[in-house]
DNA sequence: TTACATAGGTACTGACCGGTAACACCTATG
DNA sequence: CATAGGTGTTACCGGTCAGTACCTATGTAA
C-alpha cells in the first residue's frame, strides 16, 4: 500500500511567516492526497521548513488538521458575505451565486469533494478535534441556506434548503468517482428546477 | 494521531472458511474505521487467523480492499434484483423501494456513508485497483436509476435520475457530519416531491 | 553589549506499517 | 500409511509514522 507524499513543492519562501506557509501547504496536500496519507514531515518540507517549527505552531497533527478545516470554514463564510454584499436584499441571487460557485467547482478537474466532508470520512473518531469544526460548519451552512430560502419567500423553505444542500453535497462526492463532464451545467438546471418548484 | 484498531472481535470460527471470515471482518472494520486506519494484522486477528493466511488469499491489502468493495457492489446489485422481483413491471415501486432502503439506512445509527464513496475519498490514486470497482459501480447505479425513471414514464428521466441519485448520495455523506434525526422521513418526502415534479 | 524569542538542523525514540521466510501442524484424500 | 495442501506460528525486513531533545543561528529590542 503506497503512502506518504514525496511531492517537493518548496513554497514561496517570501516574507510569509512559517505558520502561514505550513497551513497553505497542508491545505493543498491534505486535500489532494487525503489527511492520513500525508505525513507532517512532508508538510514541513514542502513548506520550506522542518518538523520542529511545525510543532512549535501546532500542538499535534490533529490540531493542524482542525486548523486547516477552520480556515476553510472561514473562507466559505467570507464567500457568503461577499455574495450578500454583491446582492444585498436579494436572497435568491445569493442562492444562485452559491449554486454557480459549486457548479464551477464541481466541474474543475481538481475537484476532490468537500474537504470538510472528506475529513469526516477519514476521521470517524467522534472525539477528534476536527469533528467539532466539521459539524459546526455543516450545520451553519444548512441554517444559512434555510434562512435564504425563507427570505426568498419560497414555499417549504426547510425542505427546499435540504434538497439544495444535499444535491450539492452529493454532486461533490460523486464528482470524485464518476465522469463530471457537463455536471456543472446539469447541477444548475437541477437547482433552478427545485427552486422553481417551490415558487409560491 | 491515533491509528490502528485494537478491537478484538473474534468472529464466529464456525465452519466458515478463512477467506470469507477475513472478508467479513475487513468489511466491518474498513467501514467503521476507514481503510487506511485499519491494518492487515488487525483484520487477520479479528478474523481469528493471521497475516500469512490473509496474504495467501489476497495478493495485497489493496486487493483486499478492492474485493471488499466488489462484494458490496454485488450486494447492491442483488438488492435491485430483489426489488425488481418484488415489483415486476412497476419501475416506480422499485424506485420507491430504493428510496425507502436508503432512508432507513441513513437514519440508522451506524451510517458512515456509502462505503464505495468513502473509499474514493480515502484512495485518490487513480491507478488504485479499488477505483475501477468504484467507478463501475457508481456508473451502473446511475444508469439503472435513469432507466427506471424512463421506464416509469417520467419527464426528463436523466435529469430526475441525477436529482435522486445526488440527493441520496448527499444524504449519506451528510449523515456523518450532521444530526440525522428525521432525515430518513425528510428524504422520502424530498424524493417523492422530485418524482411528482416530473410527472407528465 | 546583553537578553530573548523565533527559526533551522539533526538525530533520535518507540511504535506501527505492509509484506515475507521458514517451519510445524493437521486433516483429507489416495 | 503416505502424501499434499491449507493453515497456524514466530520472527523478521525495510520503511514510515508522530513526536521530541538538543543545539545552533539569526534578528531584534533594551
Amino acid at each position: 500500500m503506497k503512502t506518504g507524499t514525496k511531492t517537493i513543492t518548496i513554497e514561496k519562501i517570501e516574507g510569509i511567516p512559517p505558520r502561514a506557509r505550513i497551513l497553505a501547504v497542508a491545505a493543498d496536500l491534505f486535500y489532494r492526497h487525503g489527511i492520513r496519507a500525508v505525513g507532517v514531515e512532508a508538510i514541513a518540507e514542502a513548506a520550506g521548513t522542518n518538523k520542529m517549527t511545525l510543532y512549535r505552531h501546532f500542538a499535534s497533527k490533529d490540531e493542524l488538521v482542525a486548523e486547516y478545516l477552520r480556515c476553510l470554514a472561514e473562507k466559505a463564510n467570507s464567500s457568503w458575505e461577499k455574495w450578500a454584499a454583491r446582492h444585498p436584499g436579494d436572497p435568491r441571487a445569493q442562492l444562485r451565486a452559491w449554486l454557480k460557485e459549486m457548479a464551477d467547482h464541481v466541474e474543475s478537474g481538481s475537484e476532490r469533494g468537500c474537504a470538510l466532508a472528506n475529513a469526516a470520512v477519514e476521521l470517524p473518531e467522534k472525539d477528534h478535534p476536527a469533528r467539532r469544526v466539521i459539524e459546526a460548519f455543516k450545520n451553519a451552512q444548512r441554517n444559512r441556506i434555510t434562512q435564504l430560502c425563507a427570505a426568498a419567500d419560497l414555499a417549504q423553505p426547510e425542505l427546499l434548503a435540504d434538497e439544495l444542500f444535499l444535491l450539492l453535497e452529493g454532486a461533490r462526492v460523486t464528482a470524485q468517482s464518476m465522469g463530471r463532464t457537463g455536471l456543472g451545467e446539469r447541477l444548475i438546471r437541477m437547482g433552478e428546477a427545485m427552486i422553481a418548484a417551490h415558487q409560491k
